[in-house]
RNA sequence: UCCCCGGUAGCUCAACAGGCAGAGCGGGUGGCUGUUAACCACUAGGUCGUAGGUUCGAAUCCUACCCGGGGAGCCA
């Protein structure tokens, strides 16, 4: 007999005999004569309720079996004479795979700290708020290949190992075989020509390079992987390890790519609101009061666009003390940002037409030659939601930002070569995917929407 | 990396101005009940983050370090 999922138990039409259910034991509720069994299989959010009889053979084994346990249990699924729950299983036959030892098992069915969970990262999606969340992270993943690939976009799988060691962003990660301890008096080059690719690898900071030749070839490409930043970044919003999705269009503008982080952002919101309700609603009622509101405002609202000479005149006229000042060349910090999106409009902003002294070397040189051709999406409590730019396609302005930003354009030969070979415009942006799930959920932490989130000095599980 | 706050029972926290270390939940035992984060009674459980210092006496004051949280920078 296969294994009924409890979420399909839950929703049947009818009454079932025989059923098989496999799963944990969330609670145990011992009555006169029988107990109650609560049983997830992490399937939904929702638990079964199993009726064992105790003097029933299964009955003998009631005393082992404790929250946490892992059991099956075979019999009928019945109409529930009791209030709460319209199904439930009554069982014939119950087999204990695994006790759980109540006086060492971590899990309470009372409510525990994010902090204390992150410490049992290996038990804590046995809980109500993060098994939830670990099925809306997979939907949200989910959507994001569905939204591509109904835009005709094609997926890339660029590389996670990377020989460039400045793609623009961060710190890298350094890949190597050698042995800790370089000989004495070895130059770094020398040791590098030892090491497994003879020269200097790292961890990617970014498919964007690799995604930029790819959309000039198949048209429209999106990468969506892990990435990786050796900052010492200590924030809710930074992880070492994350996931980023960096889609690229040929053929592209600014406007363009506003256009698609928008639907974007809208269409993986739409799909968790749809797909994933139950296990949303835990966060709307436990996690963010307003957080259904909040996803109002993402889905049912044109978001601003806003030139950032507009942002910083708003932030002027804003006669609001901010701890740094407004001044048009200066980065927007974030009580500027939030100030933009959570106070000034309440919805998200798209601001674009940064200084270009604010920003990579690879964004298109407008016309005034002060500003590029760069987007960030603001959202509320979020932030940075997605940074992305109309990249520069004319080789030679190209090759003198690489110079004035203190490059050498030998390191980027490849990446110049797409300008001398039928170069066409073309934009991308990278959606930070933690941040969506943290934007989409209510919660504050990065660290807490990461099934093993890698900080600094964190690399436990 | 910088600034602020914190670390007391398995968990969440209290202990005023230095003077015998507590509660709720969880665990154990017994009772009750088609129960629902069940209920009632009893009970076990602590090197007060670590190391040093001040004091007759330190969870409490001082110093250093470790760990956690928040803010800043970097950005996704």
């Amino acid at each position: 007999m296969n294994r009924t999922r409890v979420k399909a138990a839950l929703t049947s039409d009818t009454a079932l005999d025989p059923i098989r259910i496999q799963g944990w034991v969330r609670t145990r509720r011992d009555s006169k004569g029988f107990s109650f069994l609560e049983i997830n299989d992490g399937s939904c959010l929702k638990n079964i309720q199993v009726i064992v009889e105790h003097n029933s053979p299964a009955g003998a084994l009631l005393k082992d079996i404790q929250t946490g346990a892992s059991v099956e249990v075979t019999g009928a699924l019945v109409e529930s004479p009791g209030k709460g729950q319209k199904w439930e299983v009554k069982a014939r036959e119950v087999t204990l795979f695994g006790t759980a030892d109540p006086e060492s098992y971590p899990l309470q069915k009372k409510r525990h700290s994010d902090e204390f969970l992150r410490t049992i990262a290996h038990l804590r999606p046995r809980t109500n708020k993060y098994g939830a969340l670990f099925r809306i992270r997979s939907e949200s993943a989910f959507s994001v290949h569905q939204f591509f690939r109904d835009r005709g976009f094609f997926y890339l799988q660029s590389p996670i190992i990377t020989g460039s060691d400045c793609e623009g962003a961060g710190e890298l990660f350094r890949v190597t075989t050698l042995p800790p301890f370089p000989p004495a008096g070895a130059s770094k080059t020398d040791v590098f020509q030892e090491d497994f690719f003879g020269k200097e690898a790292g961890l990617t900071v970014s498919g964007q390079l690799e995604a930029e030749l790819f959309t000039c070839a198949l048209g429209n490409v999106y990468t969506f992987g892990p990435t990786f930043r050796a900052e010492n970044s200590n924030t809710p919003r930074h992880a070492a390890e994350f996931w980023m999705i960096e889609p690229e269009m040929a053929f592209a503008d600014l406007s363009d790519n506003m256009d698609l982080a928008e639907d974007l952002v809208k269409h993986m919101t739409r799909h968790v609101v749809e797909k994933c309700p139950e296990d949303l609603e835990l966060f709307a009622r436990f996690v963010d009061k307003d957080l259904m509101e909040n996803l109002d405002a993402i889905l049912n609202n044109t978001y601003v666009r806003l030139p950032y000479a507009e942002a910083v005149q708003i932030l002027e006229k804003s006669g609001k003390p901010f701890e740094f000042p407004v001044k048009f060349g200066a980065d927007l910090q974030t009580e500027h940002e939030r100030y933009l999106c959570e106070t000034h409009f309440k919805k998200p902003v798209l601001v674009y037409d940064y200084p270009k002294e604010i920003k990579a070397f690879y964004m298109r040189l407008n016309d005034d030659g002060t500003t590029v051709a760069a987007m960030d999406l603001l959202v509320p409590r979020v932030g940075e939601l997605v940074g992305g730019s109309q990249r520069e396609e004319r080789y030679e302005v190209l090759h003198r930002r690489i110079l004035e930003t203190g490059m050498d354009p030998a390191d980027y030969w490849w990446y110049l070569d797409i300008r001398r070979y039928g170069t066409v415009y073309h934009s991308g942006f990278g959606l930070g995917f933690e941040r969506f799930l943290m934007m989409v959920t209510g919660v504050t932490n990065i660290r807490d929407v990461i099934p093993f989130p890698r900080t600094p000095k964190h690399l436990e599980f």
